[in-house]
DNA sequence: TTTTAAATCGTAACCATTACGATATCCGTC
DNA sequence: GACGGATATCGTAATGGTTACGATTTAAAA
């Protein structure tokens, strides 16, 4: 997903294009790991001062709907991400301190698949933390 | 860990031993399975109208130090369980009915290390989630 | 039994998130 | 370009999980 793809899906889905909306996505586009709402909220304050909450978060879960957005919770607080969703299935190392991710192409389920008989796997979570190269 | 291994614990590192104490280390024995506060605050409610927050989480956070609890965050809240602290490093299936869960063995770190040179791993969460035999 | 540090209560505060009525804005249509 | 209606935003209050704290009670050592 790059911003230009984001803006066309958001115009196929006949949302309508306001320039926060704008903004958000060049947010995700230019900071490129995972963020938080207040992160987004501090960028466009700058712009917009008193920009809503309500503004901020409808539009995060507009963009996660839309797959625009991807999330992860991380010490009880949501992070969101531009999403990797047209490539293959991976996971995500995750830079504690800069929320920059490296992809990691290994999917642990591959592996524990025949163990899970009876069972009905819904869904998973694998992440790795802890600092990238420019932060340690 | 179980239920005399903990209140042994208890006593060992000086900590005072209370019938709340003992209850809520009797819950999450028979429970076996990830439990929440507002969990534990309904069953102590039954035989201690009134019981404070303050008190279900404080030991919570006393049990988790001690290593006696291990915990997870689903859905923005914090779930407890007792610890498979003595065991060796091992993830697991959590079921997303009746939060009970189920060991998997295999670590996913055990095939990526080798594709983080100039990374600090630091920690990594591997959890599969869905419905255990029973719920299914 | 006395003492005292620790545990609990009752309640308020905190933080991330959600909700909603009033107002403003985008955008298809005339 | 102006109009009209659906949608987006604002301002602010409410919610849910968690944390905090002074006052009171209690476990257990002396």
């Amino acid at each position: 997903m790059n911003l230009n793809e984001a803006l066309n899906l958001l115009k196929d889905e006949g949302y309508k294009f306001t320039d926060k909306r704008k903004d958000i996505l060049e947010f995700f586009a230019e900071e490129d790991g995972y963020r938080t709402a207040s992160d987004l909220w501090e960028k466009l304050s700058v712009k917009y001062p008193g920009i809503s909450y309500d503004t901020i978060y409808r539009n995060l879960h507009l963009f996660h709907d839309l797959h625009i957005l991807e999330s992860t919770e991380l010490d009880g607080e949501k992070h969101f991400r531009f999403s990797c969703g047209h490539e293959h299935h991976h996971h995500h190392f995750i830079c504690n301190n800069c929320g920059k991710t490296k992809s990691i192409e290994t999917c642990p389920m591959d592996f524990i698949q025949p163990k899970f008989q009876g069972y009905m796997i819904e869904s998973h979570k694998f992440e790795v933390y802890g600092l990238c190269p420019v932060c340690k």
